[in-house]
DNA sequence: ATGGTTGCTTAGCAA
């Protein structure tokens, strides 16, 4: 079972890309994060065409997040359970194959100390939460999506430039280990140790070119189903196509199915 | 060097 996340940041502009990307690579699951649309503006035929199932959960303008996959999806929660209508849209939980699948865009939070960032704060306590409220360790689970924070300083191409800065700053950290304690493994970092290994690269100042990212796309799951993690890749290639994507798509296998 | 680029929406915000 081959499991994929990607920012796409607009899913109309991005969607040949991302088409070309499905039919070259064929992920049992595909979950993208910033589709910056709602449901009913999701460009859905031409997955369906390809064979995917989507399950969407969109907002105009900012955030959105769909899951595609070629098997069928059950126990739909789209966004934390009690949110109100308007809550900015970000998480998607399915369950696929038997596998519970939580999708998430994470709050970027802007800059350190600021409203954005209390709110990304926030947002990760309530995330953790939800991992105590409803899920549990011991089952086959996976979340991925875009983090908004490197783990690590080897997850930094300039370490020295972005010490304490958004994305990867102390109280940032903490709350992301707080996740991991629930009973999560990084499944990237189970199969590589290499420093300078980035998802995502500023469109600003020739952030690509000159390898200048930071690694904030992830894949985590339980114990169990870290198992049974044959692969993990980053697949630079969409990055440097045409009209990318600032991000690109980290893809994890699984001896499933 | 508080810049630079992209997307959504159309001047300013978010990333």
């Amino acid at each position: 079972m081959k499991i994929a996340t990607w920012n796409i940041n607009s899913i109309n502009v991005r969607l040949p890309l991302v088409l070309d990307w499905l039919k070259a690579n064929r992920p049992d699951v595909l979950c993208l994060q910033e589709i910056k649309c709602k449901e009913d503006k999701f460009p859905a035929d031409p997955f369906r065409e390809l064979g995917y199932n989507l399950e969407v959960f969109g907002q105009q303008t900012y955030n959105g997040v769909a899951t595609l996959s070629l098997a069928e999806t059950a126990d739909v929660q789209k966004g934390f359970p009690g949110d109100a209508e308007d809550a900015q849209r970000r998480l998607l939980a399915t369950t696929i194959n038997g596998v519970k699948i939580i999708n998430v865009y994470i709050p970027n939070g802007s800059e350190v100390g600021s409203e954005k960032y209390d709110y990304k704060l926030d947002w990760l306590a309530k995330l953790r939460k939800f991992f105590d409220d409803y899920c549990n360790p011991k089952d086959l689970l996976l979340i991925c999506g875009d983090f908004n924070i490197a783990p690590e300083d080897r997850d930094i191409h300039d370490p020295k430039a972005w010490a304490g800065q958004i994305l990867c700053s102390d109280a940032e950290r903490a709350a992301l280990q707080k996740l991991e304690d629930w009973g999560l493994v990084d499944v990237f970092r189970q199969h590589h140790e290499d420093e300078g290994v980035f998802t995502w690269w500023d469109y600003r100042g020739g952030g690509f070119p000159r390898n200048h990212g930071l690694r904030i796309d992830h894949i985590w799951t339980t114990d169990k189903l870290a198992e049974l993690c044959s692969a993990v890749w980053i697949d630079k290639a969409p990055r440097a196509l045409e009209r990318p994507s600032d991000h690109t798509p980290v893809v994890a296998e699984f001896d499933l199915e």
